[in-house]
DNA sequence: CATTGATATGAATCCTACG
DNA sequence: ACGTAGGATTCATATCAAT
């Protein structure tokens, strides 16, 4: 079994059922897994102008059929669950090929989905022959450890990243192309798969906070690790291939920490400390036998006991929130947003009292 | 068993299952399917303004867990694939809760997944609590009856609509609102996941023929059948209450039959006839002896019997197709467009003496 | 009549810290 | 583990009233 702190922010060579079996249990935040998408390809696939087009027929990608595919997965699916903290999320990205075995085993796992992201390509790879839709998208199946967690979402961030509208399930990422993309000496790329980093910024940012554990147990060039490194999150990668650890371990040496910023430290998500009512009475901000009253003054009660509950015209003890909610025939509320109280002359936003409590002694 | 011919262009009021069992077998042409998604909900779910969200709470979707669910869509996708033709396709919706379910048994059943596609709506329901990414998208898994179907897919007619791009497998389509959503006479919605009359558009040019029979096996409100009307597709409908049934009737009566064009009547992707190079030689527009060049005659070969083989330089003989993607050095090859004769002082692309035969002969 | 503003609503696995 | 109270939360579009 390894220490965890000896094997943060390091590549590990080997298969990934054996390596993940050596992590020990409730020990990652998040898991990040692009297995083998098990294509079923076969022969040679020719552009119109005849050239060979250089899809996936990597070894990696070989399994005998469906069955053999599902039992791989669901044993590296158990390690990642067992690896998981209580409240750890799962992110597993596929294609149409093979995310109905992936979904289907997760929910059987008793994985919770949150959602089901779909990675919308504008640039993606044509259909050569016209016989289907342009395969345009990938999925990417985003799971709590179990129904309970209480699994981190910023959601804040991601919303202030959106240009202030919550961010939806359907991502709009070009696929990696370019200077992103790892190649060799002779320009060939290296790997058949190689995720852009726009799409790991996006996982890392909403669903982890700084300081944490993410674990890339297929780690392939090392995507995960690099943008992980760059957000101030901690790594652990999973790689069999030589070639793809030597190359990530680089590829990661060279990438630079960015400045820590409220999107990475996710200052937009804090939440603020709980004052119960209790507490003001306690300081004397406010005091039994006080009035409150709503913004225009046609509503007021009165504060009746050391707790901070007020009385109804029917004379029932209830929260701030409770009477708030009954004055407005709403079944919601929020307490300290609709009373007011006297002070100085002043009509004073309980909310303010609030504030100032909070800047006093939390 | 019913008679086809006496179901078709009707609703068969009944219980899916049941029904699908008296439907003759290889004798649909393509189905659509949105059975009910298993959603999970429980409690109510306040907007922030403390009204109420009706989300779906119908008896319908209402299953003890998600093995009786994936009992249930075992039980009526095997019926599906028994009527459907052997070069039939199904189209099924769903979202994150059920798709996996799905997609999973659909791959177990032998169906054989062309596309899975995405179906992004602009104006999704929000997240009203900002728990996750707002689900703005739900799938359609498109299938063959098998591997090995010669299913119906017009590439052309989409392209075409698509603005002369191949069309993708995401569709950014609106969800169903406005004066399409069929309310009754309070003003109150009457299903509660009508489907928007675009996204059937696109499943039924796409992938069916003028006359051929579409079955949808949770009708609903009868967007299929409307659809299938308008576009001079043949329907057959089986829904379980008989509310929607009657609502359908009247909706796919006030339906009117569009003009046949160019898109309804798939003109666009009627594959002119093959023609054998032995039929020109029958009719002595090619003869055994002619030697064939390419456009600028830098490369020549003789034609040197009846199925119209020529000879390579090392007197291998060999189709046209493999003789020209020799000369060119590429895997592919198109013969027809790499040919020419002389004939009566004129070098003739071998194709336009195909064109001649076909405008002549077929 | 055109424009603006208020209101209604849609397949939703929609809270959580504290005692 | 469970109950309770504190406290946080929505976007695009259609309709209709008001200007």
């Amino acid at each position: 079994m390894y220490n965890i702190k000896e094997i943060i922010n390091t590549v590990i060579e080997g298969d990934t059922i054996e390596e993940l079996k050596k992590i020990p249990s409730n020990s990652i935040d998040m898991i990040f897994a692009d297995p083998p998408y098990f294509m079923q390809t076969s022969g040679v696939l020719l552009r119109s102008e005849g050239t060979e087009f250089q899809g996936v027929d990597d070894d990696w990608d070989k399994f005998n059929n469906l069955k053999h595919y599902d039992a791989f997965c669901t044993n590296w699916l158990k390690e990642c669950q067992r690896v998981l903290t209580k409240d750890g999320t799962i992110w597993v990205i596929g294609s149409f090929q093979n995310i109905y075995r992936i979904g289907y085993i997760l929910q059987d796992l008793d994985f919770w989905i949150l959602n089901d992201i779909v990675w919308s390509k504008p640039n993606p790879v044509p259909n050569f022959r016209g016989t289907r839709f342009t395969n345009a998208n990938e999925t990417i199946i985003w799971c709590s450890k179990s129904k309970s967690s209480k699994y981190t979402f910023n959601y804040k961030t991601m919303k202030s990243i959106n240009g202030g509208k919550q961010m939806k399930s359907v991502w709009d990422i070009g696929i990696c192309i370019g200077s992103e993309r790892l190649k060799d000496e002779d320009g060939k790329k290296i790997h058949n798969t190689q995720k852009p980093e726009k799409l790991l910024e996006n996982i890392v940012l909403s669903s982890t906070k700084m300081g944490d554990i993410v674990l890339d147990c297929f780690f392939g060039t090392g995507t995960t690790g690099s943008v992980s490194k760059k957000l101030s999150r901690n790594f652990i990668g999973i790689e069999k291939e030589k070639e793809y650890v030597d190359v990530s371990i680089e590829r990661i040496n060279n990438t630079k920490i960015l400045p820590v910023d409220e999107y990475i430290n996710g200052e937009l998500d804090i939440k603020p400390k709980r004052v119960p009512m209790s507490s003001l009475i306690e300081k004397g901000m406010l005091n039994i036998g006080d009035t409150l009253y709503n913004k225009d003054k046609s509503v007021k009660t009165v504060i009746k006991d050391e707790t901070g509950y007020v009385d109804l015209p029917n004379g029932d003890l209830t929260s701030i929130h409770k009477s708030s909610g009954f004055f407005q025939n709403k079944t919601n509320h929020n307490g300290w947003e609709y009373w007011y109280v006297v002070q100085e002359n002043n009509l004073v936003s309980i909310n303010t009292l609030r504030e100032r409590y909070r800047e006093k002694y939390l």
